[in-house]
DNA sequence: GATGAATGAGCTTTCATTCAT
DNA sequence: AATGAATGAAAGCTCATTCAT
């Protein structure tokens, strides 16, 4: 494991356990095993270090959920395989993936257009699903906050320990509800 | 508007804007026209304040969403006044909502159990139509979570300006889809 | 019990269980049952009550030494009137005799010529001492010295629970031994 | 000189002048030319490190004693032996010993049976003159702390300017009268 | 005389960052 | 590449003091 990877993965614990701000510098390089200035040879600052690391690891989300579907014809087949690629995902590198998920609040104002993320990813399928009409509703951006976040919580009550044990067994279940969710046909306002 | 009141409205302000770490006393003083020391008679730290503030704003929409289902008897109609009650709420005093879904990760932990907590009154709802039958899928808490975020992400994602304008227009549509969520039959895992 | 003398009374004990450094206004007034803004009606600040109280006593123990040995002649008389004073007094009242005892090295650079102090009552018994022949020794100022200290270090050490009890008792003891003190000639340096 | 040794010798003489609560951590940086914060690298607070020179200073007193009077056998001798060395060890830094001495109604609270303090060694002393019947008078602890305060406010009026240069001067006399104190027979009491 | 909320200067302490080694 | 002592800006917090009531 090289130094930048042993930085990273102590820091991304700490945060975890404690948040980027009551985290010092100190305490990752005790973790890591390295003098404090050693942090500064591979990232710029503190906080530059958990938004590199928040960065590359929600690209690679996206890029591997982009994959996950790109054999997919059919919409029921492509919610099954984002649904699946992103509980694999947690479930394989799970320290990762809850920091992720609980320090995007603090680093989406960052987020630039330029960046593949996989609210885009999601947001293709449900633009695809509506315009080849297996999605009846047109609020695109409504159905598609419903269903990323549906899938997110699944994640967030692990790290609450309302959900227990690995999650990719629950694949089905949250395919078919999603694919019941973006079914709906949409409302006519009052 | 009180001291004590100044106080909470101009930090939860300032955190929704930099986050708590990165707000100082001496910001949210001088926001809402007190002395520093004035915070001190108030709230126990800095810390205990953004606790404090989520705590009672976390029970208030608790208490909330359980009035808004107590005299209804139908699944439907609950989940038509839960997701109503939500959105209003969201709608009213948009600062403070949206500050407390964003800090739910860091206060988590320190909610215990005594406390009545919108989780719970969801999941009373949940349960109570399974017992009833209205609900075929016995997977409770993978249900209540994947309603939950589907709720929660509308709002975040007006936060993150992917949606615009009040959300309680939406409520027809949103309360339809977790309708159609809470319908779906429970799989047999292979 | 004169709101002045609650909080002097208050604060004297604060101030040693503490110092005064680290004793608070808001525990004094806690202490004395009186409001924070009160202790500035009767004292000009938190030090000024320090001293004034400081002042107040060690005056008083002058007073009170010097009205002691005026009536004896004879210089074991006036050593035992002297000791036995001023153990009577630090027997009656031991929490202000222990404050003045321990405080002294805060205020003594505050204390004027004008003053009248335990050490000048103590000096003119000495040098009435020497003049009369009774006293050997001409160097007053390292015997009244010795003097003095040996008599602080009782109680000092009452403080330091080094000695239990009260010290009227041992006034002959301690009357003794001074007087053996002072019986010394002087030495020829080398 | 040492970083450490820099800020302890800054930090003393500080607070000497003004007293350990009115000496500020900018003073003492400045005063020994470092950062603020290194003070912090080598004691944990501004109080532990009048704590810590305190203490140090105070064992090293003790240490000195009780090699002054290793080899005396005689009572007087060791009488002479204590006295010299306590009043060479003044003289010598005259800004620890006047600190130690000033400081000690502060810290002796903190001070633990395990530690030796030129109290138990002048106890030692007094105890083996008692039990070989140089000394008479049974009551050790008022004798002792007679002794022990006869030599310390020699310091103290050295402090307070009442006695002026060099104390090692006046070790035959002070010796001489420390003699004649522990040659007192014991009193009845009434 | 008494109160105690409000003040704000100034304190101790922390800690991200630098740089000589 | 790695170290860790030194830095010093800036933070949270305290608390003596004031003053309108």
């Amino acid at each position: 494991m090289s130094t930048r990877d042993r930085i990273i993965k102590s820091a991304v614990n700490l945060f975890m356990q404690q948040g980027v701000a009551k985290t010092t510098t100190k305490q990752i390089a005790a973790s890591a095993a390295v003098a404090e200035g050693s942090i500064y040879r591979y990232f710029p600052s503190k906080d530059g270090l958990a938004w590199q690391v928040f960065k590359e690891y929600h690209q690679h989300i996206a890029v591997q959920l982009q994959q996950s579907v790109s054999q997919d014809i059919n919409l029921e087949e492509k919610i099954h395989s984002l649904v699946s690629c992103f509980l694999k995902m947690a479930d394989e590198d799970w320290l990762m993936f809850s920091y992720y998920l609980t320090s995007q609040h603090t680093h989406m104002k960052s987020v630039t257009e330029d960046m593949l993320t996989p609210y885009q990813v999601l947001t293709e399928v449900v633009e695809q699903g509506i315009s080849t009409g297996g999605i009846k509703n047109i609020e695109a951006n409504v159905i598609t906050a419903m269903v990323m976040g549906a899938v997110h919580q699944i994640v967030i009550n692990k790290i609450y320990s309302r959900i227990k044990g690995d999650l990719y067994v629950h694949r089905k279940l949250i395919s078919k509800t999603i694919a019941a969710m973006v079914r709906i046909e949409a409302c006519h306002y009052e």
